[in-house]
DNA sequence: ATTGCCTATGCAATTCGTTGCATAGCAGGA
DNA sequence: TCCTGCTATGCAACGAATTGCATAGGCAAT
């Protein structure tokens, strides 16, 4: 598990509560790991018993109180620690992909609307991104450690995001011929198709 | 959970026995969603008792009998259904970016082999798609439905590695250049950066 | 002979992740 | 005024995923 690094990484660059981490896990980091507010609560009580993080209770007026969390030092060695660690392959959960291969057993044109709508998303957060670059990183010759590689992985979700909408495009092509040739609804290929081991791509 | 749909597309584009699934899981489908083999026959129980597939025992000589499934009518029926729901955002887990971002508190130089590491790995897997793409589609003008929509989820395999290796070199120029300029171990900037609000990038 | 690896399936325990619900005050619009 | 929505935290329950272990025969190399 590694939510607690990257809720580590987070209070290292900034601290903050709960509910803050939250948002962030919804909008920044959110992109490369995602978790819900009941998991941030509990993982932030279970660093703050571990010694990780120190906690701060700041009143606020008109608002509930709050929590502010910080690393504290057995928190930046247990980091430390864990980026010394071989990376696990990541576990990939690609819905889109395994729809697109399903819908050779049913009606290919049923996800042309569906992936159209996944490119849309995919175009506004390419968007985002780069609004991003242009706002947080004007200057590339004056970055310090923290911002270099804050950039770099910038870098590869705006690449990833390029990538995946030109791919989207190629799939909607493939799906609008697939649509207009073979109407009445498929379902019945066999399948099997030139593949016959069980190393197939 | 769309682990059982994506046994089902499986089974359908070939049948198998739980340990085939999971060695298919582990190889060519795993690309795309991954699963242990505890998983599988966990859900192939269920799904067997839901009709959604039907098992055939088969004997083998030297080796353990095995239980076959293919795909039954109402297995079909629940996948087009769930063709036509609309796609959740996919949950990424991108703990290499998170060990990135990371470095910064820490030395950067302690990544540069576990990056190159990763690259090794996805120059492999590269290279294995490109063969697949040879092997199973050497002429694109003769594909039908299933086959046109398998390559085109190997085309964006085929991108998604290429665009991985051209950042983990950014990542990997990045982390040298860190490592030969700030000597002695990092660790102390402020991480506070440029960045003030919750909606950074 | 023994060790280790591969096929093939499964139980049990634990941890992780998700969903629904609850509280509670304040702000803004219909 | 009522309703909705936002900040802020949390409990409880369930379902999913992971990990460790077990069985059991065969095959290949040491």
């Amino acid at each position: 598990m590694a939510l607690e690094h990257a809720i580590l990484v987070s209070l290292l660059e900034q601290p903050g509560s709960g509910y803050e981490l939250a948002r962030r896990f919804d909008r920044s980091i959110g992109r490369f790991w995602t978790a819900t507010h009941q998991q941030i609560y509990r993982v932030l009580r279970r660093m703050e018993a571990d010694g990780w993080i120190a906690a701060e209770e700041v009143a606020q007026d008109g608002r509930p109180d709050k929590k502010v969390y910080s690393a504290a030092g057995a928190g930046r060695a247990a980091l430390a620690d864990w980026l010394r660690e071989p990376v696990e392959p990541e576990t990939v959960r690609h819905e889109l992909a395994v729809k697109i291969r399903a819908a050779a057993f049913d009606d290919p044109a049923a996800l042309i609307s569906e992936v159209e709508r996944h490119r849309e998303g995919h175009a506004a957060l390419l968007s985002r991104y780069l609004h991003g670059e242009q706002r947080d990183f004007p200057d590339l010759d004056a970055l310090d450690t923290a911002q270099e590689l804050q950039y770099v992985v910038l870098r590869g979700g705006i690449e990833y995001e390029r990538m995946t909408l030109a791919w989207l495009d190629e799939v909607l092509a493939t799906l609008r011929r697939l649509a207009n040739g073979g109407e009445g609804g498929g379902g019945d290929q066999d399948g099997g198709g030139v593949q016959s081991s069980d190393d197939r791509v």
